[in-house]
DNA sequence: CACCCACATTAACAC
DNA sequence: AATGTGGGTG
């Protein structure tokens, strides 16, 4: 399969006749640290990509010993893909991925290891560990705090404690050039205050929750990793001579526990080390990303070559210029200076707008957007500061019937429905994963209240043995509350043993539970109007586990539950063939490029945003506002051709209308390049064509808009109707996520929302809001098929998304009747469920 | 003791 | 959209 004979060979003739001097340059060069400094849209990507081919085809680099860091799971796949056709032959990449992923797979790796367990002093995790998020963090530390402070607990307390903890895991102490991680006996012993000392108190309470629960947090997968690396220095030793070359990019996003990382799985003889990225673009800093990183490196690996790309080859010279002028506000160090230029033709000039208010901005985006014509809305984006921005936009577009796609919001993989079915498989997958237990237990309502939990808990810390243990106890009882719990465990026994049979492939025994559990006349019972969106939402997941399961031929339950952890909404595909306007933040829009963008609310205190800095140091500020000045950069250079910039002098924001003055990034722009349109007060500068414009606000009164009937919109009203997408339904916004389906998350139709008569179901103009792949539900359990009969070793089958094959193998009944596939296509090997019958016998 | 309904509150960027 | 609450009911 891997053959080298019929592989492509990317020399350097090749790299020299794809790639520009520079490109060309740091792709050859192979030995040793180098720095590639790539100014925005300057080919940063396609020069680590034929780095990488050149290194596995021309110098023969096995490719699983390339270690390659990429920000999202998207960008690793797409790179994937790219090297693939470039060789003309598929190479297995296990090292390629986001931080979180590779350190998930290098838990799962060395945690396991009898040798590595002896060194870290006994067993840490078991392989099978659950990832808890956001929610499962709180759920822990408001028990705690409760312990603690009893019932009333303060919720911003929470908050805090929950930013300070990952504080403590993300950014690490340096004694005497020597990094310390700060464990909760590290930041206890270096808490100087009360507060701190209580917070560290905290820290460890929740640590050792987690350990009790199987679980780590996402911090915890980058910083368990190198702790592990650090107490067990042979298995560092090993994996440094394992990774011949080590490539991250996006390096001016690293943190202090990923940078520690690198530098124990750097070979530290041979130093093959490319690091990528851009400080003018280092965005994540209040996510412990640390700029200095990127800066330092030169000094940390020296001798280092530095290569820096300065050519934008994708947007006008106008736009170029603008965003430089603004970006050269910062203070950098005179080694990352950069000029970066564009070769492009001018270009119109930056268009920045001042309106009346938001309103008034949104509804002019949205009429530019419909001048430029349907052919240029998937080119075209609309980012903004905070999500709470969109629901403006989203109307704006919707209501001159411009179909657009938003990102971020709700993710699918968040949504109640999808988080209590999954909670029912961490159970299986994790027996100490008490925080899904608390989830379901009586989810459902199963009549087991709070007072029979809470007595259960208490055992839990009083006695010995987890939730499931004194949970059992207690439902074999004779206690009042037992009857109910029996009911509980019965159910979780009886899929455990179905688990444990191996008869129930994933997708199936996840079935089982949403029908064992009544889960779906749940949620008709609970709602009516959103259930048939919520069950599409479960069947969509049913098909993601049918798709893992077909991917990872025998894959573990828990395997999957890591696996989807690690998703983002970053990982979600723009997908440019269905015209749609794509609505996202500036975060999220790192690495993309559309012809087109608009950039909303650049009002001071919104962009740049600010927030409490009473607690600041002058530096930290001034950090921050530097920061913000890196996102504009970043949104600005998205563009290719045009960029509008707006303000609005008045805005709705966190509950109330207020002026706001224009954003100080828009006076930083170079003047020449700017075509600048005032407010015109009460008269904005957008031509009225309905006619009468004396009785009715001007901002409001295009198309059938019904701006104008609400002129107040503080009302408390906007609060719950959140999504006002009636609309849409179940059968739209099909395939969307590639082939990664499940991401994106449905919010459609919901709430009944002032909508124009003349938008209804199958509209041709939908609005798509985190649209989902909706498929067909596979039927639950309808009588069992005998597949037996065409699906015999040697027949020809057609996979609707593999292509065709011959089946090689056959084995299993009933639900589990399942065939290995040889497919045609790159030789590749898969195991199709049957019941799922994606699988077309064709001769 | 637990359910259900109505109502209120909240809301950064996100691994 | 999701959570948390208070009060009435089974």
């Amino acid at each position: 399969m891997d053959d080298f004979v019929e592989c492509n060979v990317v020399d350097d003739s090749v790299l020299d006749k794809e790639l520009n001097p520079e490109q060309a340059a740091a792709a050859k060069k192979i030995n040793g640290p180098m720095l590639i400094l790539a100014g925005a849209g300057s080919g940063k990507t396609r020069c680590i990509t034929y780095k990488i081919a050149h290194l596995v085809s021309y110098h023969k680099i096995d490719s699983n010993r390339v270690l390659a860091v990429t920000f999202t799971n998207k960008a690793a796949r797409e790179m994937k893909d790219r090297i693939q056709k470039l060789l003309n032959c598929r190479k297995p990449f296990t090292w390629m991925g986001t931080f979180h992923s590779v350190c998930l797979k290098l838990l799962k790796l060395c945690l396991a290891k009898e040798s590595v367990i002896k060194a870290l002093g006994g067993k840490w995790f078991d392989a099978n560990f659950s990832i808890y998020d956001d929610d499962d963090q709180k759920r822990i530390l408001k028990e705690i705090l409760k312990d603690d402070l009893g019932d009333d607990y303060d919720v911003n307390e929470l908050k805090k404690v929950h930013s300070a903890i990952s504080r403590f895991k993300n950014t690490v102490l340096y004694k005497n050039d020597k990094a310390v991680l700060q464990t909760p006996d590290v930041a206890a012993l270096n808490a100087e205050f009360a507060d701190e000392e209580r917070k560290a108190r905290y820290y460890a309470a929740y640590q050792k929750k987690l350990a009790e629960s199987n679980a780590m947090d996402f911090d915890d997968l980058l910083f368990n990793t190198v702790r592990m690396l650090q107490m067990v220095p042979n298995l560092a030793e090993q994996l440094r001579e394992r990774f011949q070359y080590v490539v991250v990019d996006e390096y001016q996003d690293t943190n202090d526990v990923q940078y520690e990382l690198l530098k124990l799985l750097i070979n530290r003889d041979t130093k093959n080390v490319t690091v990528v990225g851009d400080d003018d673009q280092s965005i994540y800093g209040w996510r412990g990303a640390n700029i200095k990183i990127i800066r330092n490196f030169h000094r940390d690996f020296a001798p280092v070559t530095i290569v820096k790309l300065e050519r934008n080859y994708r947007s006008t010279a106008n736009i170029v210029k603008g965003a430089g002028s603004v970006i050269a506000h910062n203070v950098r160090p005179a080694e990352m200076q950069k000029n970066v230029f564009s070769k492009e033709e001018a270009g119109e000039l930056i268009h920045v707008r001042y309106f009346e208010d938001d309103r008034a901005e949104a509804s002019n985006i949205a009429k530019t957007v419909a001048q430029a014509g349907p052919d240029f809305y998937a080119k075209t984006a609309i980012f903004y500061r905070t999500n709470a921005q969109s629901r403006v936009l989203e109307k704006a577009l919707n209501d001159l019937r411009i179909p657009s796609v938003i990102f971020g919001g709700t993710r699918f993989w968040d949504r109640k429905e999808i988080k209590d079915v999954l909670a029912y498989l961490r159970v299986l997958a994790n027996e100490k994963d008490d925080a899904a237990y608390l989830r379901v237990i009586n989810t459902p309502p199963r009549a087991i209240g709070k007072t029979t939990v809470e007595g259960v808990l208490a055992k839990v810390k009083a006695g010995e043995g987890s939730f499931w243990d004194n949970l059992l106890a207690e439902a074999n009882g004779t206690g009042r509350g037992a009857p109910k719990l029996k009911v509980f465990t019965d159910l979780v026994t009886n899929w455990k043993n179905m688990m444990t049979s191996g008869e129930y492939p994933l997708p199936i025994l996840a079935e089982h539970i949403i029908n064992d559990t009544g889960y779906k006349d749940f949620l008709r019972k609970e709602d009516e109007v959103t259930a048939d969106e919520r069950i599409a939402n479960l069947d969509e997941m049913i098909n993601a586990i049918r798709e893992f399961d077909e991917e990872h031929p025998g894959a573990t339950l828990d395997a999957f539950l890591q696996d989807i952890s690690l998703l983002t909404d970053g990982d979600k595909k723009v997908d440019t063939s269905k015209g749609l306007v794509t609505l996202m933040t500036i975060h999220m829009a790192k690495g993309l490029e559309f012809n087109t963008v608009h950039l909303a609310g650049c009002d001071d205190e919104i962009f740049p945003l600010v927030r409490g800095t009473s607690m600041l140091s002058m530096a930290e500020i001034n950090e921050q506002m530097e920061e913000e000045r890196r996102l504009f950069y970043v949104g600005c250079t998205r563009a290719e051709k045009k960029l509008y910039l707006y303000h609005a002098e008045r805005r709705f924001f966190q509950g109330n209308i207020r002026p706001f003055a224009p954003s100080r990034f828009l006076k930083e722009l170079d003047p020449s390049v700017v075509d600048f349109t005032p407010c015109l007060n009460t008269r904005p500068s957008v031509p009225d064509f309905v006619g009468n414009t004396r009785s009715k606000p001007s901002y409001g009164s295009y198309g059938s808009s019904n701006y104008g009937s609400r002129p107040s919109y503080g009302n408390s009203g906007s609060g719950n109707s959140y999504g006002n997408r009636s609309f849409g339904g179940a059968s739209h916004g099909s395939s969307f996520g590639g082939s990664r389906s499940g991401f994106g998350g449905s919010s459609f139709g919901s709430r009944p929302a002032p909508v124009p008569a003349s938008i209804k179901k199958n509209d041709k103009h939908i609005v798509y809001r985190n649209p989902v792949k909706v498929v067909k539900a596979p039927a639950p359990s309808g009588p069992t098929i005998e597949y037996d009969n065409p699906y015999h070793e040697g027949a020809r089958v057609r996979h609707s998304r593999y292509g065709t094959g011959v089946i090689m193998k056959a084995y299993g009944s009933g639900d589990n009747a399942r065939v290995d596939v040889r497919f045609d296509r790159e030789n590749m090997n898969r195991t199709i469920i049957l019941k799922y019958a994606a699988l077309e016998v064709i001769g």
